[in-house]
Formats: structure tokens, C-alpha cells, sequence
RNA sequence: GGUUCCUUAGCCAAGUUGGUAAGGCAACUGACUGCAACUCAGUCACCAUCGGUUCGAAUCCGGUAGGAACCUCCA
């Protein structure tokens, strides 16, 4: 299959580019997934969800694509709980691991190739360390391994950071046996009564800046994949750490494409636990919705902020019940007239919608164009020389852009005694008998079937 | 202190390489209707501000005001 251009900014770049695969007709993408010691929050779902649309655009655009996403279940925040919630940290890690998964399943994410966990790659982990030590990009002090920032000229490239600046403007702690307050662990030897792990690098566990790069390099069995992304704040450190050891351990930068996602607000604030304007994705699911989260969260332009408000989310109410009441419509119909379904798309709207999509994720200017076919599908409706094949097509057009957005609409289901009514309904306003019309037309709606 | 970003109508939000502003919501008007709802059509922007470059700038450059992020765990 013949795959479509695609167009998407480019974070190490800092521009726009054309994407060009490392292998033609395949895509490899890792996002970076959550910490499971809590409840995620609409802002860690961000990622997700546009990363859950680039994989629906990419395969509408003919990519074949392989895409995951860690569990991060081997971390400090983790032990803390554990250790409070007297439980081991696979309990608690498996507990947050399903309640995450319920939020994919209510956002309607396609369901990824895998969700490698750290804490089965720790083989691997302590290797790809050793590894770098010898390369002599990484060194031990005081028992722990450090990364040596000043030994990598490339550090900084992706977050545009200079090293200097961060070193003399840092607020880091001073650790006297790093080498230079930038440096990070790698692995971090310990006794504590967390989990840890006996490796020839000691009693210990691994730094978290190491895990992506390794699991990325195992799972996909190649130094450099296609896309590399995660929230706006991994950038620095985490990215531009994970890429210094790609060099350190290979040469080659991870990715190709880094791409960021946009921060949410709660009212024009950033989202914090200190202050305690969270909102979880488990909460705003069930009070709004998944199609009305998720509509929230792609109709604004995927790196730019989004405010959380209740005006923000009523907004996209409206919208998703206008989409709904759509497809509704359309599904009345054919089944108050008994039309056999047809296959066949609009291929030249659909072209343009994806066409959008597929520059950046421009899901703004797709949206207009789905707006157009609402409003032709609406004048179809009503007119009665329209061809039931037409409005398949109308139709089958929309239904394809919403799967492409991830949108999700159960089937209406009409049923033989809501014909019943509707007939009931024309008749008694065909003999002007408008009392019996007006009570059967308040059913109707009722049913959701006017 | 260092680095970076943002400011488009009541609200949300587009706007490749500069050529006088998409779309949606709300509002208003009209059509349709027995009345209404739905739907359709139409109306609604001096692009934060000041100055510069240019035949021409929301788009480029500079100043000002306001807002935000990163530099530390963070989606």
C-alpha cells in the first residue's frame, strides 16, 4: 500500500518536517506511559490520546505501525506507598496498572502491541549500563553510577539546553561524589526496604532516565526508532537524558522524530498535587465521558496548552452530542424507511479531512471539514430525492472520521415500537389532529427518535 | 538569575514560504413548521499595544504591557 505524506514537528529540530520512515511502509513509535503509584490525571491522558490519534492517522495514511508504552513500576514514589500500604510493589503497581487501563478502554485507545514493564528488564538494564561504562561515558562514586553530562558534546541538542548555564544556574543538590552536578544515576545502590535488585552493579535499582532507552533498544531491537514522545516536561531531563546514553551506548540518536504534548490547566493553573487542583482521569471519564474528554483534548492543537474548565468541557459537549445527534439522525432514518446499507465513501472529503491530520495533526482544519459533511448530510436528510446510496455514503464518509478521531458512538437502536409511534405520529398530524400529535411527538423525543 | 513560549470576536479555535482573517459554540435575523424542536441560510474581528521593514504584515524585526513554562520529581 501506497502511503500518504506526513508532516510532523519535530521537537530536536524544532521545525515541521516531512516524516520519512526508517523502513518504508512501518512506523515505531514509544511514548513514555505513567508512574503506576496513583491514579493518573487528565493531564497524563494528553499523550496518550494524541498518540492514539498520530497511530489511527498513520494507518489511515497506509503505515503499518508498532507502538508502546511503558509502566514505569519500579520507582521511588512507588516503594514510598508500598511500603505505607504495607503491600508489595507489584500489588500496588498491578492495582494502578488495571485502573489505568479502564481509562484507555473509556478513551477508546486502540489497544497497543505492548506495555513493557521496568521491572522485567533489569538484565538488560544493568548490560546496556555496563555497557556505557565502558564506553567511558558513565563512571561509580560511592557505589551509584553516574552519567557524565560533561562528557557528551550532544548534551542539551534536544531540549535546547546549554550545559554551562545549567551548571552554573542549577538548583541542583550538590553531591560530592558526582563529578559535575548535572550528572545523573544510572543505577542507584541501596539497602532501604523498598524492592531492589542484585546485579553485578551492586544492591540496587536502576535510574529512571534508563529504562525507556533500554526497553525502546529490546522491544524494537534496533538503536533508533521512528518517533519518541511524551509529555512537554520529559523533554528535559528525562528525553535529553535518554538520548545522551543512545550515544553513549550506541552512537545514534534514539529517535528520529521527538514529539511533545501540550500541559492541561485546571482554570488557567497548573495541575499539582501541592496544590491540589487535580482532576483524575477516572472522575472526568465518568462525569463527562470518554468521547467528550478525548474531543476536548485533540480539538486544540496538540502542543499548544489546554484550559480545563467547565466552560472548555460544555464546549466540547455540545459538539459531541452535535455529532451524536448526527449519527443518530442518520441511523432513524434508515431505519424508519428500512434502507439497505451500501458501502462507499465521500473518498475526496475524507481526503481532505485526512489530508489535515496528516500536517502535524491539524485536527482544527479536519474538524471543518467534518462540519461540512454534517451540514450536507443534514440537507440530505431532509431531501426527499436523496438516494439511500447517497446517504450511505454521507455517512460511511462520517462514520470513517470519527473512527479516525476516535470517537466512539453506540448504535441507535430503533425499534418496532417506535415505528409504531413515528406512524402513529404523521397520521395524527395528517387528520390535524394535533393534541394526539403534539403527545406522540413528546414520546418520540423521549426516545430519542425526533 | 538563565532559557523559551504565548496574547486572534462573548467563549473555544485555524491561519505553509507576508497579499487586507477557516470552522464551531453562544447571540441575532430569516426559511421550514399547525406551533415548536431539529435542520438549513444569513449577520457578527480595527488579529494585546507602540514603532520599524515593505507596494502590502495577524504573519518579519524591535520596544512596552499582561500571562505561562522549563532550569528540581513531574504528562
Amino acid at each position: 500500500m501506497k502511503t500518504r505524506s506526513i508532516r510532523l514537528y519535530d521537537t530536536y529540530q524544532a521545525k515541521v518536517r516531512e516524516f520519512v520512515p526508517i523502513e518504508e511502509g512501518k512506523v515505531s513509535i514509544y511514548y513514555c506511559g505513567p508512574t503506576v503509584y496513583n491514579y493518573v490525571h487528565i493531564g497524563n491522558m494528553r499523550p496518550v490520546v494524541t498518540f492514539d490519534l498520530l497511530e489511527r492517522v498513520m494507518k489511515a495514511c497506509g503505515y503499518e505501525v508498532h507502538m508502546i508504552s511503558n509502566y514505569t513500576d519500579i520507582d521511588d514514589k512507588i516503594i514510598k506507598r508500598a511500603l505505607e500500604e504495607k503491600k508489595s510493589e507489584k500489588e500496588l503497581s498491578d492495582y494502578y496498572i488495571k485502573a489505568y487501563e479502564e481509562n484507555l478502554k473509556g478513551l477508546n485507545i486502540l489497544p497497543l502491541e505492548n506495555h513493557p514493564r521496568v521491572s522485567n528488564y533489569i538484565p538488560e538494564i544493568v548490560d546496556f549500563i555496563s555497557k556505557i561504562m565502558d564506553n567511558g561515558y558513565a563512571y561509580k562514586a560511592g557505589g551509584d553510577v553516574y552519567f557524565s553530562v560533561t562528557d557528551d558534546p550532544g548534551y542539551g541538542k534536544l531540549s535546547k539546553m546549554n550545559v554551562d548555564d545549567l551548571i552554573s544556574g542549577s538548583r541542583v543538590e550538590t553531591n560530592e561524589a558526582k563529578k559535575s552536578p548535572m550528572d545523573f544515576a544510572l543505577w542507584k545502590v541501596t539497602d532501604d526496604k523498598g524492592i531492589k535488585f542484585d546485579t553485578k552493579l551492586g544492591s540496587g535499582r536502576p535510574g529512571w532516565h534508563t529504562e525507556c532507552v533500554v526497553m525502546i533498544n529490546s522491544y524494537f531491537k534496533k538503536p533508533t526508532i521512528d518517533i519518541h514522545g511524551g509529555g512537554f516536561d520529559l523533554k528535559f531531563p528525562h528525553h535529553e537524558n535518554e538520548n545522551a546514553q543512545s550515544w553513549a551506548y550506541s552512537g545514534k540518536n534514539l529517535a528520529n522524530y521527538w514529539m511533545h504534548v501540550g500541559f492541561i490547566n485546571l482554570n488557567n493553573a497548573k495541575m499539582s498535587k501541592s496544590l491540589g487542583n487535580i482532576v483524575l482521569a477516572k472522575d472526568a471519564i465518568e462525569k463527562y465521558g470518554g468521547n467528550v474528554i478525548r474531543y476536548l483534548f485533540i480539538s486544540t492543537y496538540y502542543r499548544s496548552p489546554i484550559n480545563f474548565s467547565s466552560e472548555a468541557v460544555e464546549t466540547a459537549r455540545v459538539e459531541v452530542e452535535k455529532l451524536k445527534k448526527f449519527s443518530d439522525s442518520f441511523q432513524v432514518k434508515f431505519a424508519l424507511n428500512g434502507l439497505e446499507p451500501s458501502d462507499g465513501i465521500n473518498s475526496e472529503e475524507f481526503d481532505e479531512f485526512l489530508g489535515y491530520l496528516a500536517d502535524d495533526l491539524n485536527v482544527a482544519n479536519a474538524i471543518t471539514v467534518l462540519d461540512k459533511v454534517i451540514k450536507e448530510g443534514n440537507k440530505a436528510l431532509r431531501n426527499s430525492r436523496t438516494s439511500s446510496e447517497e446517504l450511505f455514503k454521507c455517512y460511511n464518509t462520517f462514520n470513517k472520521m470519527i473512527d479516525t478521531l476516535g470517537l466512539k458512538f453506540e448504535r441507535k437502536v430503533v425499534s418496532e415500537e417506535d415505528k409504531k409511534i413515528y406512524d402513529d405520529y404523521l397520521a395524527a398530524k395528517k387528520e390535524r389532529n394535533f393534541d394526539k400529535s403534539d403527545k406522540l411527538r413528546e414520546k418520540l423525543i423521549e426516545r430519542k427518535i425526533l
